[in-house]
DNA sequence: CTCTAATCGAGACGGTACGTCGCGTCTTACG
DNA sequence: CGTAAGACGCGACGTACCGTCTCGATTAGAG
């Protein structure tokens, strides 16, 4: 076990060849994204479209499965950031609308990510750290458990963000946002009404 | 010259034997996932448990994702079935309590296919027979295509039965049912009415 | 062991469909020699080309070099038997020239089988056949042991043979015959004048 | 995309890994040779034998045979060029004995290959390198085409030795290399004479 | 001319080996 | 003398062909 492949320290990945490597290969496994699927991309095509040795990409990620959470990780961290900073309980409208509008503004990775096999990810991502925020602000319903709550707006979110993405012709962000807020997130939120 | 694998004719299983090993592949699968995650299965295994030679697979199946599509469509079909039959726009509440019911009863099949990986494959099935089903009946609300709607139900229920069905104290049938039809049904049936 | 594949009886093959599929079968495998090599002919190419079942192969072969071997001795048995009727130690030069002659008769059949991969067969089955022929006529030479001198002439011809069908343009078939004498027959018949 | 097995530079094979996989191969295979025929051994038992993995078996040789032809042409080449540095037209005796001093000397490896099922490819390695000796030093008889006369001598020292290695009690090198000369060297060396 | 038994056709099946692919580890040659 | 290049072991995959095994359907040829 823990084999002897020689590993930078993760946690002090201050040194600029490190952030350098490993912005290589986020930048690379989107950019492969693009052309198919998760599954079929190969570790060796990424490292060759990154740029680095093949067995340079052990050094930062155990598996290929660990750079797309490292994508996945980020890119929530960042949606969810946003959103703590806009949301609003009593304002679920303008909440929805403020996902989709930043949804939109980088619709390139959200569409490479969620109809290149990341949805799954992406979903398992949202609900961590969900779960993480949630945890200190413990409001929990009567007849809906705050897990199940999170469970369901995450994953709700994703499906309509992935078939948003999908849709040949473009769909007007309002119109989403009004989706959103109706079917998804008005439904778990207003939970503690009752 | 009649090359690759010779395949029994898929449209008329009639053959005692086909039907026999088709089976066998089936049961086999389940058995295995009670055990780890699909993805950890290997072809190879399931022919073992199933008695069957290692070839024979792929004359029934070209691929492993095939067998579990199979066993998917076969359960989501008699579901949905069940559910049709039961189905009332009006009364949203007992059809919620109906679905609930009809996993519990197959509590083991459900939480084995739910829980072992074949999630995914579920709700796609659901999303594939409800479209075909949602064909004939058009009803197309304003604010919600009918084709989200039927993703966030299918994804919705999914999502909720491999919660229910993988939580270590058991949880009462009717509290399922209240979150589901208050949570995933109500908001999206209701659309028509707006 | 011994199978339970029903046979039909070898020694009594009086039954009009049995003369008929074996005579198919050897049609076959000469039809299909002059495509491709031995090996890379299967089984059930042959049984189709012959109208036949697959299955039924078996019941006249146990493998696919049987039924070569069949075609082989066949004809092996008849060039021997013919060369037997003409030869004469003393006149190595007509012998020579009347081997070369059947086998130009029978340009084709003799030119698949001895580039179509079946030389090594035909070779062996000619030795053996020599064997048993010179097991009569004991005449065993000082320097030369007979088997050797069947080996080296039979395989000799073979090469010869297999060289002469194979070239492109057309060799006379006296030239054939008097390197067939000199380099091949004489030096090893003569061995009984030393 | 950098598809197929990973093959290790041929031409530069200077790395050590390489040139020890490689030598371990052909020992394996010569070892199995001993116990069965050529075609009765699979890959992945050489592959066993040399202690190395079986994909990697392929990274070195894309099929059995060609491992065969390896050693093959080897040992063929190192005879012929023993021949080459003491062979005499003038002189056909010392060049019989010279040949079958250096195969007794190999008895073992020559052994294992005549009577292993090599026999084939030693005779066609022999052919094709005396063809291309013989492409420089052009003499070509009257009534003797010099491919023929290659052939010949090729298959017949090959059959030679293969009876002369598979005979129970061993027979005296002096005797073989007058059966050499007599039977099959000088019939075609002399061919010029005439 | 019939009837009985042998032969045949069809094809599902178990099995063995093949060659491919990708992963993750380990070694080595090279700068 | 450290590091990228890449050889290697591993294990699963899917293909190809083999030879066996049911079944019926057909067809000789003997009575």
């Amino acid at each position: 076990m823990e084999g002897k492949i020689y590993r930078p320290h993760f946690s002090t990945a201050s040194d600029a060849r490190v952030v350098r490597t490993r912005e290589s290969l986020r930048r690379a496994l989107l950019e492969l994204l693009q052309s198919r699927p998760f599954e079929q991309i190969t570790i060796r095509e990424i490292a060759a479209t990154a740029g680095i040795g093949y067995t340079t990409f052990f050094r930062h990620h155990p598996t290929k499965a660990s750079l797309l959470d490292d994508i996945a990780a980020e890119e929530i961290r960042m949606l969810i950031e946003y959103l703590l900073s806009t949301f609003d309980t009593r304002n679920v409208k303008d909440s929805s609308l403020a996902l989709c509008n930043y949804v939109a503004d980088q619709r390139t990775l959200w569409s490479t990510l969620l109809t290149g096999g990341a949805a799954g990810t992406l979903r398992d991502e949202f609900i961590r750290v969900s779960k993480k925020v949630a945890e200190e602000s413990q409001h929990t319903a009567g007849w809906l458990p705050a897990e199940v709550g999170i469970i369901l707006v995450a994953s709700g979110t994703i499906e309509l963000l992935a078939w948003w993405l999908g849709q040949e012709h473009p769909i007007a962000v309002d119109k989403v946002a009004t989706i959103y807020e109706r079917a998804i997130l008005s439904p778990v939120v207003m939970s503690s009404d009752d």
